[in-house]
DNA sequence: GATATATTTTACCAGTCGGTCAACTATTAG
DNA sequence: CTAATAGTTGACCGACTGGTAAAATATATC
């Protein structure tokens, strides 16, 4: 019954874009609603805050990174290492036609976001865990295949997931993408030369 | 002539801390005031906008984190993958006995703020760039006397500044700091199986 | 001690922020 | 057709934002 909408959505797609072009203080809900071309009351039919907003905008981006990083990269049959670089070569694609690089969505919020609030926090928190379980996994077929000798799984997925966030951030920094495909090379040698010991 | 004030050190002192902690769009000007224990019709004495606060407080970090990280880690006489831990470990110990982990000072503002202002982007960017060329010279003078392998300097130096802002970002996702120390293990092992293919 | 000046104080401004609310409208199910 | 309801609108709010200006005050120099 009543009329039916695609506001929300519309309003999830705008903060998704704003929130990662311009962080989540510097973008106002006035703003995101005339991006999304909603009325700023229909906004709070949706959302209750601008938190429950981002909260929600989180859970849309996970979905697209699963999707267009974390299957095309992991599904395909490759050698392991190769998988990782790709990994990275598609954030590079992602990126490299937008007028500035602006980093990894969570790892933006991450660092905007993680003290003020421990829900965010704890979110973000576990996509990166989430992350990091992938990778090992990976890792760990791998090593039982015989394609990589024994390696402290764990930490090295972890590593993984720090490169490449650190990667993003440098890309940022020096406004040049072209940097995630140069890393890509060095977590190709932290895969394939990765140590044993826990 | 005329009197004489510590109000714009004070004032520099507590906008590390509270951007660091919060963020810059998170802090206001009152606040920092308020902990620096300065009115704010002076804070715009001696500087002219929040803009111009926040390039000089970068300048006054960087001195601190070469003093309390780059030499310490770096002028020490230990194999050079060990002096690289050390500098892991020394953001570890600085970072350890607060009561949560706020990440990069560096790396925040790149996520929250190069996307907004060429100059500050510049500036980190400066910054990371620096960081990068004293890794690299680091790891070439260990190749020239034979410590280490040939190795791709450049690339490696920039994988070691990206590796260490990744761990911070990830020690402030999930809260605990140990991360670093975990991952320093990882920097060691980067730097002694880099390619050497450039 | 006079005075030039570096610093501080206070009150103020316009604009924007996140958020609220009550009236209104379109639509869908019965 | 109707009625219940999902969604929209626009005006509004208090709090706070970065920033301004002029008067007051303390002090270093001579």
């Amino acid at each position: 019954m009543g009329r039916t909408s695609d506001a929300k959505p519309r309003l999830l797609a705008a903060a998704g874009e704003l929130f990662q072009d311009k962080g989540y203080h510097a973008v106002g809900i006035q703003e995101i609603c005339d991006a999304a071309g909603v009325n700023k009351g229909s906004f709070y039919y949706f959302f209750s805050s601008k938190r429950d907003l981002v909260l929600a905008a989180i859970d849309a981006q996970v979905e697209m990174y699963q999707q267009e990083l974390m299957q095309p990269a992991f599904s395909s049959d490759v050698p392991v290492a190769e998988q990782f670089r790709q990994f990275f070569h598609l954030m590079y694609l992602a990126r490299h036609n937008l007028a500035s690089c602006t980093g990894c969505f969570f790892g933006n919020l991450t660092l905007e976001l993680s003290t003020h609030d421990e829900l965010v926090r704890g979110k973000l928190q576990s996509i990166f865990e989430g992350w990091t379980l992938g990778f090992e996994r990976v890792l760990q077929a791998a090593v039982e295949a015989g394609a990589l000798p024994k390696l402290d799984t764990r930490r090295t997925a972890q590593a993984l997931v720090a490169l490449f966030e650190g990667s993003a951030l440098l890309a940022k920094a020096y406004n040049d993408v072209s940097i995630l495909d140069d890393l890509s090379q060095v977590a190709v040698n932290l895969v394939e030369h990765a140590s044993s010991s826990p």
